[in-house]
DNA sequence: TCCATATAATTGATATATCAACTAATTTAA
DNA sequence: TTAAATTAGTTGATATATCAATTATATGGA
Protein backbone atom coordinates (compact mmCIF):
# COMPACT_ATOMS: atom_id res chain seq x y z
CA UNK A 1 0.00 0.00 0.00
CA UNK A 2 1.16 3.22 -0.92
CA UNK A 3 1.17 6.81 1.35
CA UNK A 4 -0.09 8.75 -2.03
CA UNK A 5 -3.35 9.81 -2.82
CA UNK A 6 -5.76 7.40 -4.47
CA UNK A 7 -6.50 7.44 -7.74
CA UNK A 8 -10.00 7.87 -6.85
CA UNK A 9 -8.90 11.00 -5.50
CA UNK A 10 -6.92 12.34 -8.47
CA UNK A 11 -8.48 15.41 -10.21
CA UNK A 12 -6.88 14.02 -13.49
CA UNK A 13 -8.71 10.67 -12.83
CA UNK A 14 -11.65 11.76 -12.54
CA UNK A 15 -11.60 13.90 -15.88
CA UNK A 16 -11.20 10.55 -17.43
CA UNK A 17 -14.03 8.78 -15.64
CA UNK A 18 -16.35 11.74 -16.79
CA UNK A 19 -15.12 11.41 -20.42
CA UNK A 20 -15.85 7.89 -19.84
CA UNK A 21 -18.92 8.14 -18.69
CA UNK A 22 -20.31 11.08 -21.33
CA UNK A 23 -18.92 8.68 -23.93
CA UNK A 24 -20.62 5.67 -22.86
CA UNK A 25 -23.79 7.37 -22.27
CA UNK A 26 -23.91 8.85 -25.83
CA UNK A 27 -23.62 5.47 -27.51
CA UNK A 28 -26.09 3.53 -25.57
CA UNK A 29 -28.46 6.80 -26.89
CA UNK A 30 -27.45 6.18 -29.96
CA UNK A 31 -28.36 2.61 -30.30
CA UNK A 32 -30.95 3.03 -28.68
CA UNK A 33 -31.79 5.27 -31.63
CA UNK A 34 -31.00 2.94 -33.96
CA UNK A 35 -28.11 5.27 -35.19
CA UNK A 36 -25.35 3.08 -36.52
CA UNK A 37 -22.64 5.27 -35.55
CA UNK A 38 -19.84 4.98 -32.56
CA UNK A 39 -19.26 8.52 -30.93
CA UNK A 40 -15.33 9.08 -32.68
CA UNK A 41 -17.24 8.83 -36.03
CA UNK A 42 -19.77 11.33 -34.86
CA UNK A 43 -17.81 13.98 -33.92
CA UNK A 44 -15.66 13.27 -37.51
CA UNK A 45 -19.18 13.45 -39.46
CA UNK A 46 -20.31 16.63 -37.59
CA UNK A 47 -17.01 18.42 -38.04
CA UNK A 48 -17.46 18.05 -42.10
CA UNK A 49 -20.68 19.15 -41.48
CA UNK A 50 -19.54 22.39 -39.98
CA UNK A 51 -17.30 22.89 -42.15
CA UNK A 52 -16.84 23.53 -45.93
CA UNK A 53 -14.73 20.93 -47.77
CA UNK A 54 -12.48 20.49 -44.90
CA UNK A 55 -9.39 18.19 -45.30
CA UNK A 56 -8.21 15.15 -43.31
CA UNK A 57 -5.92 17.24 -42.16
CA UNK A 58 -7.90 20.06 -40.99
CA UNK A 59 -9.95 17.29 -39.78
CA UNK A 60 -7.53 15.19 -37.42
CA UNK A 61 -6.31 18.68 -36.04
CA UNK A 62 -9.49 20.11 -35.29
CA UNK A 63 -10.22 16.64 -33.43
CA UNK A 64 -7.15 16.23 -32.01
CA UNK A 65 -7.16 12.91 -33.92
CA UNK A 66 -4.11 11.65 -35.46
CA UNK A 67 -4.32 11.13 -39.64
CA UNK A 68 -4.56 7.73 -39.42
CA UNK A 69 -7.18 7.52 -36.80
CA UNK A 70 -8.92 10.12 -39.26
CA UNK A 71 -8.28 7.65 -42.56
CA UNK A 72 -9.46 4.47 -40.64
CA UNK A 73 -12.90 6.58 -39.49
CA UNK A 74 -13.41 7.83 -43.04
CA UNK A 75 -12.95 4.47 -44.59
CA UNK A 76 -16.03 3.69 -42.14
CA UNK A 77 -17.82 6.58 -43.12
CA UNK A 78 -17.24 5.99 -46.70
CA UNK A 79 -18.59 2.72 -46.26
CA UNK A 80 -21.82 3.62 -45.03
CA UNK A 81 -22.08 6.33 -47.98
CA UNK A 82 -22.13 9.69 -45.22
CA UNK A 83 -19.32 11.04 -46.36
CA UNK A 84 -17.92 12.43 -49.94
CA UNK A 85 -14.31 12.12 -50.60
CA UNK A 86 -13.17 14.48 -53.64
CA UNK A 87 -9.56 15.27 -54.75
CA UNK A 88 -8.67 18.44 -53.64
CA UNK A 89 -7.19 21.04 -55.52
CA UNK A 90 -3.62 19.72 -54.18
CA UNK A 91 -3.80 16.34 -55.93
CA UNK A 92 -2.58 15.00 -52.25
CA UNK A 93 -5.02 16.02 -50.61
CA UNK A 94 -9.22 15.46 -50.40
CA UNK A 95 -11.74 17.56 -49.39
CA UNK A 96 -14.97 16.21 -47.41
CA UNK A 97 -18.49 16.47 -47.29
CA UNK A 98 -21.83 15.28 -46.30
CA UNK A 99 -23.80 13.17 -48.76
CA UNK A 100 -27.22 13.69 -48.26
CA UNK A 101 -27.87 11.14 -46.38
CA UNK A 102 -24.89 12.49 -44.03
CA UNK A 103 -26.79 15.39 -43.59
CA UNK A 104 -30.08 13.49 -42.65
CA UNK A 105 -27.77 11.22 -40.36
CA UNK A 106 -26.48 14.25 -38.56
CA UNK A 107 -29.47 16.19 -38.26
CA UNK A 108 -30.82 12.53 -36.45
CA UNK A 109 -28.06 12.16 -34.70
CA UNK A 110 -27.37 15.98 -33.53
CA UNK A 111 -31.28 15.33 -31.33
CA UNK A 112 -29.79 12.94 -29.47
CA UNK A 113 -26.22 14.49 -28.65
CA UNK A 114 -28.07 17.80 -27.65
CA UNK A 115 -30.22 15.80 -25.39
CA UNK A 116 -27.14 14.13 -23.55
CA UNK A 117 -25.53 17.43 -23.48
CA UNK A 118 -28.76 18.52 -21.57
CA UNK A 119 -29.08 15.76 -19.55
CA UNK A 120 -25.16 15.22 -18.58
CA UNK A 121 -25.91 19.36 -17.61
CA UNK A 122 -29.18 19.96 -15.87
CA UNK A 123 -27.59 20.67 -12.50
CA UNK A 124 -25.03 23.15 -13.91
CA UNK A 125 -26.09 26.70 -14.63
CA UNK A 126 -24.00 29.24 -16.59
CA UNK A 127 -22.07 30.35 -14.18
CA UNK A 128 -20.89 27.07 -13.02
CA UNK A 129 -20.63 26.24 -16.85
CA UNK A 130 -18.23 29.05 -17.72
CA UNK A 131 -16.42 28.22 -14.80
CA UNK A 132 -15.53 24.91 -15.47
CA UNK A 133 -14.50 25.37 -18.95
CA UNK A 134 -11.79 27.94 -17.80
CA UNK A 135 -10.72 25.77 -15.58
CA UNK A 136 -10.12 23.08 -18.06
CA UNK A 137 -8.79 25.58 -20.39
CA UNK A 138 -6.29 26.93 -17.67
CA UNK A 139 -5.00 22.72 -17.51
CA UNK A 140 -4.75 22.23 -21.35
CA UNK A 141 -2.75 25.53 -21.26
CA UNK A 142 -0.39 24.83 -18.53
CA UNK A 143 -0.09 20.74 -20.43
CA UNK A 144 -0.26 21.49 -24.17
CA UNK B 1 -22.94 24.29 -42.28
CA UNK B 2 -25.17 23.61 -39.59
CA UNK B 3 -26.42 26.17 -37.38
CA UNK B 4 -25.57 24.28 -34.11
CA UNK B 5 -22.78 24.73 -31.71
CA UNK B 6 -19.08 24.08 -33.10
CA UNK B 7 -17.78 21.44 -31.25
CA UNK B 8 -14.70 23.80 -30.26
CA UNK B 9 -17.47 25.16 -28.00
CA UNK B 10 -19.27 22.19 -26.56
CA UNK B 11 -18.21 21.31 -22.85
CA UNK B 12 -17.94 17.49 -23.34
CA UNK B 13 -15.46 18.23 -26.01
CA UNK B 14 -13.50 21.01 -23.81
CA UNK B 15 -13.66 17.68 -21.04
CA UNK B 16 -12.36 15.49 -23.93
CA UNK B 17 -9.69 17.19 -25.17
CA UNK B 18 -8.44 17.61 -21.80
CA UNK B 19 -8.30 14.29 -20.86
CA UNK B 20 -6.27 13.76 -24.30
CA UNK B 21 -3.93 16.63 -23.38
CA UNK B 22 -3.63 15.09 -20.00
CA UNK B 23 -2.27 11.78 -21.61
CA UNK B 24 -0.38 12.79 -24.18
CA UNK B 25 1.72 14.85 -22.05
CA UNK B 26 2.03 11.85 -19.30
CA UNK B 27 3.06 9.27 -22.00
CA UNK B 28 5.75 12.63 -23.00
CA UNK B 29 7.37 12.68 -19.76
CA UNK B 30 7.00 8.28 -18.97
CA UNK B 31 9.38 8.04 -22.46
CA UNK B 32 11.46 10.77 -21.30
CA UNK B 33 12.17 9.48 -17.77
CA UNK B 34 13.11 6.07 -19.82
CA UNK B 35 9.75 4.29 -18.02
CA UNK B 36 8.47 1.69 -20.74
CA UNK B 37 4.87 2.38 -19.75
CA UNK B 38 1.87 3.09 -20.80
CA UNK B 39 -0.32 5.45 -19.22
CA UNK B 40 -3.35 2.96 -18.70
CA UNK B 41 -0.59 0.12 -17.85
CA UNK B 42 0.15 2.73 -15.05
CA UNK B 43 -3.11 3.37 -14.02
CA UNK B 44 -3.47 -0.55 -13.57
CA UNK B 45 -0.15 -0.68 -11.83
CA UNK B 46 -0.87 2.02 -9.28
CA UNK B 47 -4.07 0.37 -8.75
CA UNK B 48 -2.33 -2.85 -8.08
CA UNK B 49 0.09 -0.93 -5.52
CA UNK B 50 -2.69 0.63 -3.36
CA UNK B 51 -4.62 -2.15 -3.12
CA UNK B 52 -4.30 -5.68 -1.21
CA UNK B 53 -4.35 -8.47 -3.40
CA UNK B 54 -7.08 -7.34 -5.47
CA UNK B 55 -9.23 -9.22 -8.46
CA UNK B 56 -9.12 -8.68 -12.15
CA UNK B 57 -12.78 -7.68 -11.53
CA UNK B 58 -12.21 -5.35 -8.85
CA UNK B 59 -9.87 -3.85 -10.91
CA UNK B 60 -11.76 -3.20 -14.25
CA UNK B 61 -14.78 -1.65 -11.95
CA UNK B 62 -12.60 0.75 -9.86
CA UNK B 63 -10.62 1.82 -13.21
CA UNK B 64 -14.13 1.86 -15.10
CA UNK B 65 -12.22 -0.65 -17.72
CA UNK B 66 -13.45 -3.86 -19.27
CA UNK B 67 -12.47 -7.10 -17.99
CA UNK B 68 -11.29 -7.93 -21.33
CA UNK B 69 -8.61 -5.16 -21.40
CA UNK B 70 -7.85 -5.69 -17.88
CA UNK B 71 -6.56 -9.32 -18.72
CA UNK B 72 -4.69 -7.65 -22.18
CA UNK B 73 -3.38 -5.26 -19.95
CA UNK B 74 -2.03 -7.24 -17.33
CA UNK B 75 -0.54 -9.87 -19.91
CA UNK B 76 1.94 -7.01 -20.70
CA UNK B 77 2.80 -6.17 -16.91
CA UNK B 78 3.09 -10.03 -16.32
CA UNK B 79 5.81 -10.22 -19.25
CA UNK B 80 7.56 -7.01 -17.50
CA UNK B 81 7.65 -9.00 -14.50
CA UNK B 82 6.27 -5.76 -12.27
CA UNK B 83 2.88 -7.88 -11.55
CA UNK B 84 2.46 -11.55 -9.73
CA UNK B 85 -0.76 -13.11 -10.65
CA UNK B 86 -1.85 -15.48 -7.88
CA UNK B 87 -4.62 -18.21 -7.49
CA UNK B 88 -7.11 -16.86 -5.31
CA UNK B 89 -9.18 -18.35 -2.76
CA UNK B 90 -11.83 -18.52 -4.99
CA UNK B 91 -10.36 -20.75 -7.71
CA UNK B 92 -12.15 -18.64 -10.71
CA UNK B 93 -10.82 -15.46 -10.12
CA UNK B 94 -6.53 -14.25 -9.09
CA UNK B 95 -5.09 -12.01 -6.74
CA UNK B 96 -3.28 -9.35 -7.94
CA UNK B 97 0.11 -7.90 -6.28
CA UNK B 98 3.41 -6.13 -7.39
CA UNK B 99 6.51 -7.73 -7.47
CA UNK B 100 9.87 -6.31 -6.18
CA UNK B 101 10.24 -4.39 -9.60
CA UNK B 102 7.12 -3.26 -9.75
CA UNK B 103 7.16 -1.64 -6.70
CA UNK B 104 10.23 -0.19 -7.39
CA UNK B 105 8.88 1.04 -11.17
CA UNK B 106 5.78 2.45 -9.29
CA UNK B 107 8.09 4.69 -7.02
CA UNK B 108 9.87 5.61 -10.03
CA UNK B 109 6.44 6.76 -11.94
CA UNK B 110 5.01 8.10 -9.11
CA UNK B 111 7.95 11.30 -9.58
CA UNK B 112 7.05 12.10 -13.05
CA UNK B 113 3.20 11.72 -11.93
CA UNK B 114 3.09 14.02 -9.37
CA UNK B 115 5.01 16.36 -11.26
CA UNK B 116 2.37 16.45 -14.09
CA UNK B 117 -0.57 16.27 -11.84
CA UNK B 118 1.40 19.81 -10.18
CA UNK B 119 2.34 21.45 -13.62
CA UNK B 120 -1.48 20.93 -14.99
CA UNK B 121 -2.76 22.23 -11.81
CA UNK B 122 -0.16 24.74 -11.24
CA UNK B 123 -2.47 27.92 -11.99
CA UNK B 124 -5.47 26.34 -10.07
CA UNK B 125 -6.01 26.97 -6.63
CA UNK B 126 -7.83 25.08 -4.12
CA UNK B 127 -10.94 26.45 -3.86
CA UNK B 128 -11.08 25.92 -8.09
CA UNK B 129 -9.82 22.64 -8.10
CA UNK B 130 -12.79 21.73 -5.35
CA UNK B 131 -15.17 23.04 -7.74
CA UNK B 132 -14.18 21.12 -10.90
CA UNK B 133 -14.29 18.29 -9.01
CA UNK B 134 -17.95 19.19 -7.82
CA UNK B 135 -18.92 20.29 -11.60
CA UNK B 136 -17.35 16.46 -13.11
CA UNK B 137 -18.87 14.50 -10.06
CA UNK B 138 -22.62 16.45 -11.08
CA UNK B 139 -21.82 15.30 -14.93
CA UNK B 140 -21.40 11.87 -13.62
CA UNK B 141 -24.26 11.80 -11.70
CA UNK B 142 -26.67 13.07 -14.38
CA UNK B 143 -25.32 10.60 -16.98
CA UNK B 144 -24.27 7.50 -15.37
C1' DT C 1 14.81 23.51 -64.57
C1' DC C 2 15.99 20.12 -61.22
C1' DC C 3 16.89 18.40 -56.76
C1' DA C 4 16.07 18.48 -51.83
C1' DT C 5 12.66 19.09 -48.69
C1' DA C 6 8.08 19.29 -47.07
C1' DT C 7 3.29 17.88 -47.02
C1' DA C 8 -1.26 14.82 -47.41
C1' DA C 9 -2.68 10.56 -47.01
C1' DT C 10 -2.17 5.49 -46.40
C1' DT C 11 -0.59 1.28 -44.24
C1' DG C 12 1.39 -1.83 -40.71
C1' DA C 13 2.29 -2.86 -35.89
C1' DT C 14 0.98 -2.66 -31.18
C1' DA C 15 -2.10 -1.05 -27.29
C1' DT C 16 -6.65 -0.31 -25.60
C1' DA C 17 -12.13 -0.32 -25.64
C1' DT C 18 -16.23 -2.80 -26.28
C1' DC C 19 -19.18 -6.57 -27.17
C1' DA C 20 -20.13 -11.39 -27.53
C1' DA C 21 -19.06 -16.09 -26.92
C1' DC C 22 -16.80 -19.30 -24.19
C1' DT C 23 -14.59 -22.11 -20.08
C1' DA C 24 -14.19 -23.17 -15.42
C1' DA C 25 -15.67 -22.63 -10.87
C1' DT C 26 -19.18 -21.37 -7.60
C1' DT C 27 -23.69 -20.53 -5.77
C1' DT C 28 -28.63 -21.02 -5.63
C1' DA C 29 -32.74 -23.35 -5.50
C1' DA C 30 -35.74 -27.11 -6.24
C1' DT D 1 -27.80 -33.20 -3.71
C1' DT D 2 -27.96 -31.92 -8.20
C1' DA D 3 -29.29 -28.92 -12.15
C1' DA D 4 -29.62 -24.14 -13.34
C1' DA D 5 -27.92 -19.73 -12.86
C1' DT D 6 -24.19 -16.74 -11.79
C1' DT D 7 -19.46 -15.24 -11.64
C1' DA D 8 -14.18 -14.62 -12.94
C1' DG D 9 -11.47 -14.68 -16.49
C1' DT D 10 -10.09 -15.43 -21.50
C1' DT D 11 -10.44 -14.98 -26.41
C1' DG D 12 -11.99 -13.21 -30.96
C1' DA D 13 -13.75 -9.43 -33.75
C1' DT D 14 -14.00 -4.66 -34.74
C1' DA D 15 -13.00 0.36 -33.73
C1' DT D 16 -9.74 3.71 -32.34
C1' DA D 17 -4.88 5.75 -30.82
C1' DT D 18 -0.14 6.20 -31.72
C1' DC D 19 4.15 5.72 -34.02
C1' DA D 20 6.93 4.69 -38.02
C1' DA D 21 7.52 3.86 -42.75
C1' DT D 22 5.88 4.62 -47.33
C1' DT D 23 3.73 6.85 -51.61
C1' DA D 24 2.45 10.67 -54.25
C1' DT D 25 2.51 15.38 -54.90
C1' DA D 26 4.11 20.14 -54.17
C1' DT D 27 7.36 23.72 -53.31
C1' DG D 28 11.65 26.33 -52.73
C1' DG D 29 16.24 27.23 -53.84
C1' DA D 30 20.57 26.47 -56.52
Amino acid sequence: MSNDQKLEDVLFYLIEKTNKVIRRYSQIRFIQAGLDITVDQWLVLKKIGDSDRITQIDLANSLYKDRASITRILDLLLAKKLVNKVEGHDKRSYELNLTAAGRKFTDQALTIVKDVRRKGLQSLDAKEQDTLRASLQKIIKNLE
